[in-house]
DNA sequence: TTAATAAAAGATATTTTTATCTTTTATTTT
DNA sequence: AAAATAAAAGATAAAAATATCTTTTATTAA
């Protein structure tokens, strides 16, 4: 469905809003650990992320990723979308580059519906609207 | 959201069921044509799925692929299911292995509904479902 | 029973994705 | 200012997915 890549940064991006909520910031080596990724790998997934503006990062002691206040409202659609595009909620099922509503792939109508509530779905929560859930031990972003 | 392989396998069986309704076989090389793949790399996976039982075929001349009674109904969840596995149906969708309903991630249960819906989905069309919209022209499996 | 046809099988190549390692730059603290 | 910290950037490597090429086997028809 998502590009490991893809599932890494969601993960990555929620554990920040759940551990940067109280104002601080988290470094990529309890990023990494929280979500179990390789380190350097989510690393540079978040220099990507950090360049589209879904995640801020401070340098130096004390520094480490956090949200800023608009990027704590981001929804995990935005950063479907920054990593993955948004082939998985308007590109064809069967990978018909120009299958549409006037020539459509045999599955494209039945797939529409899905596709929407997909984007709905990711559309309809944000990054740190997990952060109750992850605090109260009720979900989980690593195996734990 | 499926592996390229496995839009081609889809593809592939929808042309067969549709070209071998009369009875006859396709070729490997129309078929290739037929659903814009290369003819190599769907020759492989037609291999593949004809040792699942999925397609049947005959060497020689006069040869090429086609469906028997029972492969003509299987569903496009079987074809999915053969070639990119369970996992689009049954995994976690943060590729979270210990991701269960007692251990959830935080999508789990928005995300158990689309899986469900896809998989419905997937296991209401047979592979011959589309024979008549293609013949009418209401539906494409190429850029035509 | 030979020639032609077409898929099966095996080997190799290319591209993309995923992962790792090293060096540089920015920031903070002493 | 110097030392320590931590991300940014750049380079390289490994693995997986996708694609191609060649040889073999089965089948048919002449």
């Amino acid at each position: 469905m998502f590009s490991k890549t893809c599932k890494y940064a969601i993960r990555a991006v929620i554990f920040i809003a759940h551990k940067s909520a109280d104002g601080s910031r988290v470094g990529i080596k309890e990023i990494a650990k929280g979500i179990d990724s390789p380190e350097h790998f989510i690393a540079k997934i978040l220099q990507d992320l950090g360049k589209r503006g879904l995640v801020q990062s401070l340098k130096g002691p004390n520094g480490g990723f956090y949200l800023d206040e608009v990027s704590k409202k981001h929804t995990l659609a935005d950063v479907v979308e920054a990593i993955d595009g948004d082939g998985i909620f308007t590109g064809c099922a069967l990978g018909l580059k120009q299958c549409s509503e006037i020539k459509p792939c045999p599955l494209h109508s039945k797939f529409k519906t899905i596709r929407e509530q997909l984007q709905i779905m990711l559309g309809s929560v944000t990054v740190e609207n997990f952060n109750d859930e992850l605090n109260a031990g009720i979900s989980y972003l690593r195996r734990n």
